[in-house]
DNA sequence: TAATAAGCGAGACGGTACGTCATGTCTTCCG
DNA sequence: CGGAAGACATGACGTACCGTCTCGCTTATTA
């Protein structure tokens, strides 16, 4: 998870010159995460210099160890400094149940803010992967986004544990999924819990008439 | 559609003063198809003053008409002036087999460009949901961004056939697929035809294990 | 004093069309006068477009007549409808005390508003004048910018009277004494009135005949 | 003369960061003496961006320092990096004929150039003066705008040489002068030598010491 | 009385400068 | 020599005004 550019990390070796200062790495992360939790700023208003200032770290600081503004918002927010207000899903050994409370608690969970607060790291989320360069393209492939919402983990288990078919790629599922809440909470602000079971549902059960009059 | 903010556009009438000049309004949509299409400008290098150049058209004519730049691109994206490669949906009234086909179409059409090109157009398009302002939700809220892919356009035509359930909502489920397509074309850059297949059959078919022998 | 340009004036005749309304020009003027004199708006805010808006007439109106924001100024200052705060120069026959008594009189009048709104409309004026091009330029060759500040008119008036040398221009001295008035109010904000008098005086006593040929 | 806002200036001390680039100020200076000068383009026409870019230097560094265009350009004007065509004024003793030779001289010098180039510097100078905000009216002040006509100097010589009656102000004189023949050049375009040395010779009259030794 | 002509208020047009802001680099000093 | 402070060149932003233009209407003169 270093991004340290180009730095061959001679193994257990120490590096000449000062080491790099794990108190103002983390002071940037911690900064960004207030920056983007609690003052709720946009991602076009979330600035380096702001970071840089709220870290009490100089500009450069961010520059030496991040590409840009991006790889900061995507490292806070795949370390989990900021998460997205989403639930664990419970695992009761009933898959269906389970899908259809995380629904629900998600869904309340992100409405109950006023305005599209919801949205606010989301967004970012988005902005950051969309406008980053090759270096967080390259983060990204190792990382699963939405590793944050347990989604993917409980399908996995499920699958795991025999519930779903074997041909059935959880993590596939699983993207689909929060890809749909995702352009639901672009769109139109806020997901709609009842569409979202239904989709899962549809997931589960399979879309098409069973049509097997026989 | 129309972006004329809060005119109430007396039907039959003619407004006194100079009217809009529609030549200016086709300009402007294609200069920004051109410099996204042609130039593969990614979003954040695609300026409204480069736009308003190319346009032949002073900048403010621009933001007389745009909030800014995010609707201007989403107008053109939505609009139909730039089009994301992808295939029309074949009806042959074998639902699975279409699906496949469009699948193998679109992957091979998206793929087949070097470098990242492919994905220039849907970042830009990400992008503008994401940096848009009030005005742009509102305009989201009326469009189906996706109708572009006529993904939804073929699943609708198989649920009034009644081929899918009742319960089934075509437009989520495209609106999935699409999202998983999509997160798969930011990360990692290209599609996975064999995954989006399989992602396919997981809604047509279900994804839990029938375990019902008995 | 009319700007018609280029216009041949057909002495009787009386031209096609619509004739030029007199109402509008006014209506500009009185509009000028207004934002310079009320909303005490500097120069460099006061737009044509502002003009146009208060007079409630068509900006077309004002370019037909005027060549541009400084020739509607002059027009305004010259024509008495914004006037400086200087007041008339007394005639007792003492013409050294006429010009004291002056002098504190207008020092007066321009000190007593706060701040530095006396020196608006003279701002204004040479801001004007400055920025002109060729036909602001004719304009005020045939004009006596300082008129209205009464100054070379009284001293005319001594000179008729055989109070003066005959080889002193009154119109020069006027405009002397005018431009360190100027210059004061511009860069120091108020004229200082004894400074004032004892350059008056130095004039006087050159200027003076000096009939004492005992 | 600095214009470091509202800086301490720590006399000793260095402050923490980057200095300010002396280079840069100069370049600016430099750019738009350059400018005025030489492209002799009239105040409107000449653009912060035009001289940022003559200079090399970025439009922020110079908003950092100075408050806006007026401060600039007065500021190369006032500093020297730009003269007024005036010629120093001889000082042979003979205080008349030594004014009259300075007329004779700024006039010839003045009238050479075609059209109105001798009046674009003066335009500008007026211009700043004129446009300029608080921070202008602060800095001149403490200025003599006209130092550079060297009117003052050599009439606060023969001051001090008791040429000049004690009540006489050396400078309120000169900047009456210089009154004169600034509404000259910026009404006629010309100044008229005949005229000023009359204007001289009756302030003259009228300031000299009337050494009447009969 | 109809045609013609110009002026009118309104307001959109292509331009362009403004002053602000953010980026990413560079320089200086402190520890 | 790492790191903070912060000035630097660059360039987009969104606003404002310029002076021109196109509308549909109104007001005169001319036929």
């Amino acid at each position: 998870m270093t991004e340290t550019p180009a730095v061959p990390a001679k193994s257990t070796a120490s590096r000449r010159g000062r080491p790099r200062s794990e108190a103002s790495h983390q002071a940037v992360m911690e900064a960004t995460a207030r920056l983007l939790d609690v003052e709720e700023l946009p991602y076009e208003e979330l600035t380096v210099e702001r970071i840089a200032a709220e870290a009490g770290v100089g500009k450069q600081t961010i520059y030496r160890w991040w590409e840009n503004k991006a790889a900061v918002v995507l490292e806070a927010l795949v370390t989990g400094y900021v998460k997205l207000d989403f639930h664990q899903v419970p695992d009761t050994g009933d898959l269906r149940a389970d899908l259809d409370s995380w629904v629900e608690q998600s869904v309340k969970g992100l409405c109950k803010q006023d305005e599209d607060e919801g949205t606010v790291i989301l967004r970012s989320l988005m902005a950051a992967i969309v406008s980053g360069g090759e270096a967080i393209q390259e983060l990204l492939q190792n990382t699963d986004v939405w590793s944050g919402m347990h989604l993917a983990e409980r399908l996995r288990s499920a699958h795991t544990a025999g519930e779903l078919r074997d041909d059935v790629d959880p993590g596939m599922v699983a993207s689909a999924v929060m890809g749909a809440v995702v352009m639901q909470m672009l769109t139109v602000g806020k997901p709609d819990g009842e569409s979202l079971k239904r989709l899962l549902h549809v997931m589960l059960d399979g879309a098409l008439e069973p049509r097997r009059p026989a």
